[in-house]
DNA sequence: GCCAACGTTGGC
DNA sequence: GCCAACGTTGGC
């Protein structure tokens, strides 16, 4: 069982959006860097944790929680000339890209802003805070621990 | 909207 | 394989 954060701009997909899926079930898809590919593809597995982290917006923060429900399988946008995720050397029998299916889990009473995250010493590891721009990163069992309670 | 910190592309 | 030019992310 491991633990990550996912980031999303609200204003493409927020945690409620993923919310008012069906079945509260969405999928985590668009990701486009290869870091997070991999962490996607070979790491992320069911049952795993994630904190979903609003990026973009007027306040950077961990919103909530979700949890894997399926694990990696082809991104079909990579296939969709119409999508802008259409990637052109991407074949059925070579995809190039991934996603995870993930289930809406707890919305926090307080949302973890990145500014209180940047000053808490017990999360001066993150990758939130070292490498600002990768998507998907892999978190801790003690800062899992740490955030949900700043966030409840 | 600016710009720093990356990541990607492609000529050589 | 180097590296300059360009593109993207994302905080501010």
């Amino acid at each position: 069982m491991n633990y990550w954060l996912f980031k999303s701009e609200p204003d493409e997909y927020s945690l409620s959006d993923l919310k008012d899926e069906p079945g509260q079930v969405g999928r985590w898809d668009g990701i486009r860097n290869y870091q997070a590919r991999n962490f996607l593809r070979d790491q992320v597995g069911k049952g795993d944790g994630v904190l979903f982290y609003h990026s973009a917006c007027k306040i950077p923060a961990i919103v909530g929680t979700a949890r894997v429900v399926r694990t990696a399988y082809p991104d079909p946008a990579q296939f969709d000339p119409e999508s802008k995720y259409f990637d052109l050397k991407a074949t059925a029998e070579n995809p190039r890209w991934f996603c995870v299916d993930i289930q809406w889990q707890s919305e926090f009473t307080r949302p973890v802003a990145l500014k209180e995250i940047k000053q808490n010493p017990a999360l001066a590891g993150m990758v939130l805070v070292k490498q600002g721009r990768l998507s998907i990163q892999p978190i801790t069992a003690d800062e899992w621990r740490t955030l949900k309670q700043l966030g409840s």
